[in-house]
DNA sequence: TCTTGTGAATAGGTTCACAGCA
DNA sequence: TGCTGTGAACCTATTCACAAGA
């Protein structure tokens, strides 16, 4: 398959999400570009570039696009392949990442929740097993945990981040307001409402 | 001033969070890579288009660099010129962002709260007046709220979007599982953990 | 000598425009 | 006729490389 660009990537995921929850068959270049505002040209390379040349000249076939875009991001794998994450810090936050179901029919599967607080994370109710901070190398190691929540207090988050990053982890969702020192290999992405709402207000 | 391109803004903003955090008097574009990962050239490229020209081949000086970045984005604003946004939807999550720090010292003010449950808007005890759904439309035009942080359960995203963008939003930021359709001219940005996940795993 | 600032070159993405298929 | 797929053109952003200032 070739290879797809980051930009690229981010609108075949939505338009995965798009066409989940679509009722129709076949979809148009035309259709999904009045759907997601973006050029059907783009739509249209961003799709052949998946290379599944399922509906030509006829639109694509809801179900085999969807396929097709879930494969190239490996996202069909089993229960087994699923990679694990990992919630650190329960405050509302973090609970409430916890108990939203965005990881349903994701590539990812939460396998652990972290509170320093151990009263915290016995009375909490929880699908997901939580453990306490302490327990946090050997739970990360033990788990093969690839990704890390972060979503401690901002004075614990540059602390806490480094030793995520030491115990093997390989990335972090930063959900905290502190701009994060980690080595380059690592993939840091700042969800900052105020950073998000200044790029819409200077669009 | 130059154009600033929307990756640039993105770094920019980045910079200047990194600068506030920072201790050093002066510091240059190598000491900025180092801190960032981004390369030299392009973090002198970025400040060049604030056209500043404070640090004149000695590094720049960071105050008058962060004050620069402010200006460019009409960050240093008066109470009374800060954008009005609110926050629809008070669950676990949307509470947590009501109670985070985020907006102090940003261009944006959090002016309101709401729910459809009247009860909670009564109990919960907030810095930020908190008001009932029903109240949608009249605070958002008497407060003049441009932006709205949108945290409600999945099924109510789409008509909720839907009714703040009639009662004349600017930009969404989409908090809930659902991609929006909206008319172009609405900025949406959504916050999906899994999206982001899936971006780092296939970077 | 170390730094910024910036033309010029390069790389990365998007859009145009049309050939080819149904 | 209406659609996809894709070279080619275009536009945007990053990086190189170096002149000029301190």
């Amino acid at each position: 398959m070739k290879k797809i660009s980051y930009p690229s990537k981010k609108r075949l995921l939505i338009l995965e999400k798009i066409l989940s929850q679509s009722a129709k068959k076949r979809i148009t270049s035309v259709e999904l570009s009045a759907l997601t505002g973006w050029g059907e040209a783009t739509i249209r390379r961003d799709i052949s570039n998946l290379e599944c040349h399922n509906g030509l000249s006829n639109g694509y076939e809801v179900g085999a696009l969807r396929e097709a875009i879930n494969q190239a991001f490996q996202i069909e794998g089993t229960e087994a392949e699923k990679h694990p994450c990992c919630i650190v810090g329960l405050g509302k936050l973090g609970e409430a990442l916890l108990e939203s179901s965005v990881f349903e029919g994701s590539p990812f599967e939460l396998v652990a929740g972290f509170d320093t607080n151990v009263n915290k994370i016995e009375i909490m109710k929880s699908a997901v097993p939580l453990f306490a901070t302490l327990d946090l190398e050997r739970k990360i190691r033990s788990l093969k945990i690839e990704y890390a929540i972060l979503a401690v207090p901002d004075e614990k988050a540059q602390f806490m981040a480094d030793r995520l990053v030491s115990y093997g982890i390989k990335g972090i969702v930063n959900y905290t307001n502190v701009i994060l020192k980690l080595p380059k290999e690592i993939c840091v992405e700042n969800v900052n409402t105020v950073f998000i709402l200044t790029g819409m207000m200077t669009r």
